[in-house]
DNA sequence: CATGAATGAGAATTCATTCAT
DNA sequence: GATGAATGAATTCTCATTCAT
């Protein structure tokens, strides 16, 4: 009866699944490779800090992943393909652009929250790393951001958002907010000494800021619009 | 007689100044390091791209810079320092809030225009790269942020802008707009195909965008609020 | 009882015996490694190609040999002394010097058709391999040479051969003739499209003709002897 | 007065020059190489052998040649070259058969008696390094084999040589036999106590032997031809 | 017997830094 | 000042060998 198996298998309902006890080795590499280029950056990262953080020779590296770029590569590959599926469904799914908007916010929050790494390195290094040029990751970070702009237009196009501003700028301020507010997480920036339980509260919190300010706008009475 | 060198002195009182002929080769080298430096980052970029950049043998780096962390380290003291001072000034100006983040805006994106790497350096690079986080340079990059709450504060202060919202997190939302903002026109995601002579207008007419949404937000009729 | 282990014992008797079905896994290893070290050189050879070519996995090579040199040495000690002793049959028989040469090269030849391999790997590896030339080997390379030497001496004597030609360098004459056709043969530089059937014929030819030149010389009319 | 220098130019009359005192460095590393890869073949040499045998740091052979490959093509590419260019010359001359490979066995024998490693990388290196299948290394030391072949043609249209044998076999047996001859002389198989005054005329001797044995054979009395 | 994951010594390669010219 | 050859520490990467399954 090998029923409890069952329950390792890594469930794609959450995006940032916790570590659980055996995982494939080679995620065990993903992981830590994304840990470390978070903290150092892809070229400040050599292959034996990689192996060190997972626990392993750095000669198994090189038996999963043809060498180090090629993890940053899965990287991107395998995480970020996941991050678009569950944008996406948040982009068709029919509510308020508003209440979209936190939902992509609290998604990325929430990722943070469970891995702080690994939106850094998505969102850092990836665009870096790979000779600039590479027009498939190119266009897939491209595409998160046309699933944002969506959301902003569909908004204008239901009356819901102002029709003035150019959604495609302003779904920069939008993601631009909140990777901002990531990284001073990340950096320690913005105190958090809450405890761990708080946590989850605590960025959804921070989510609904972030989509308050770029809503309604931080002047006093809506501004003399 | 030393003379001459004066004129070749770098005045603070500009922050992206203009390649001019018979720029100091000092200069030279640490403007073609930003760019590297923007595009590598500091652990991919080698001394030999930084003098090719910069178009001169590569042994010369080392009779302006001891090494090549302290070249990092002189594009933080002496650019970050004057755009500080620039940032300040417009914090302690006697004018509404509004107007403060639209010429911050404007101050970051104009520079931004004329050396596109600037920011990207001083916000990706500086605390990476100094081992454990340079704790003087952490406070040099906070303080900025804390000029940005300081206007936020004194506006909600003045009545201008709601009180209701965490300035701290606020100036985040408006900085990461930003930010983001100048990068995908970096990397040329938003189009503009524009005479250069336009280019200065396109800029302010972005920032002037930026700061419209973290004011009034994106919702129509200025939301339930 | 290992009785079914007996039918597996390499026979020495042939030379280059024929892949049958179920050969010892150890002869399949053997074979393999002979095909890589001559195509890659010793050094150049991974144990893995050495697996992939045998098609097994590469753990299993190391349950028959010790590590890579002894398989090297295997290859020299196994074959290598059956070679010797066919060559020495040849050598001590009763017949003509001409009829002898023509044995040599044709069971040479014989060999290689059927493993191409094999006379390169003992030529060009097992010398350069074996740290500071094992004396052993050595000398048994020598022996090979001494045979041939001796072959052309007893010809001399019998009057057959011509006297005022040193025979340890005619012996090189021969071998080294003999080598090349074959490595050229390996390399295809000389072509051979014939049918498989008609293969023995044509080294047959080629033995026969590399005979002719090193007895009666390329020159016409004998030359102006 | 820097007139002494001309003199150490090296000179392309001779195939082998020998080493002189302030040899550019990029030819100081590719004589090392040589000689190391002689030694110990391609794959069994480290870098930083040849490093060692060049006396200089091994970072330094980098600066002239982009990796260990290279160097062995750019060994091949620049010697072979000049040797092609020494048998082309003998190949057209205006002389009998005999005095033509008279002449490529002198040369031959005098560039390893000069360089030994020379020709044994040549020879024995090249082919299996470089993936088997460049043709343009292929192509080229087929030429050798072409020119040699010619030589015999040419012999036979005038009637000096044997018109019942191919001469694409012959050249082989003239070839291999001198391969191999050098190569028992590079491993002292052939032993040569004599001081290196006569070396000369003992080279010179054997490739008469081997001109010899090919053109009048080892039978005596010319054989029943 | 078989397999291939795991290890780590060792070799290749990179690149910051020095230094003679 | 300028140049680029020279050096060698630091890293990446390879691959023989071991070992749990």
């Amino acid at each position: 009866m090998r029923r409890a198996a069952v329950s390792k298998e890594s469930r794609p309902d959450e995006i940032a699944p916790g570590a659980g006890p055996r995982r494939d080795k080679r995620e065990v590499i993903l992981d830590a490779a994304i840990q470390v280029f978070a903290q150092r950056g892809y070229h400040g990262s050599r292959v034996s800090d990689i192996a060190r953080e997972a626990g392993i020779a750095y000669g198994l590296v090189y038996h999963y992943f043809r060498n180090k770029e090629e993890i940053l590569h899965t990287i991107f590959e395998e995480r970020w393909g996941g991050f678009l599926e569950a944008v996406e469904a948040i982009a068709t799914s029919k509510t308020t652009a508003e209440d979209k908007l936190v939902s992509v916010a609290a998604l990325i929050l929430n990722a943070y929250r469970l891995r702080p790494a690994w939106v850094k390195v998505l969102v850092l290094e990836i665009q870096r790393s790979s000779r600039v040029t590479d027009p498939e990751q190119i266009r897939a970070v491209g595409r998160f951001f046309q699933l944002v702009a969506k959301i902003l237009r569909s908004g204008q196009e239901a009356g819901e958002l102002r029709r003035d501003l150019d959604p495609d700028v302003a779904c920069y301020v939008f993601i631009g907010a909140l990777e901002l507010v990531i990284t001073s997480l990340v950096l320690r920036v913005i105190r958090r000494d809450e405890p761990e339980a708080d946590a989850r509260e605590f960025y959804l919190e921070v989510a609904r800021t972030v989509v308050e300010i770029c809503l309604r706008g931080l002047a006093a009475n809506g501004g003399a619009r």
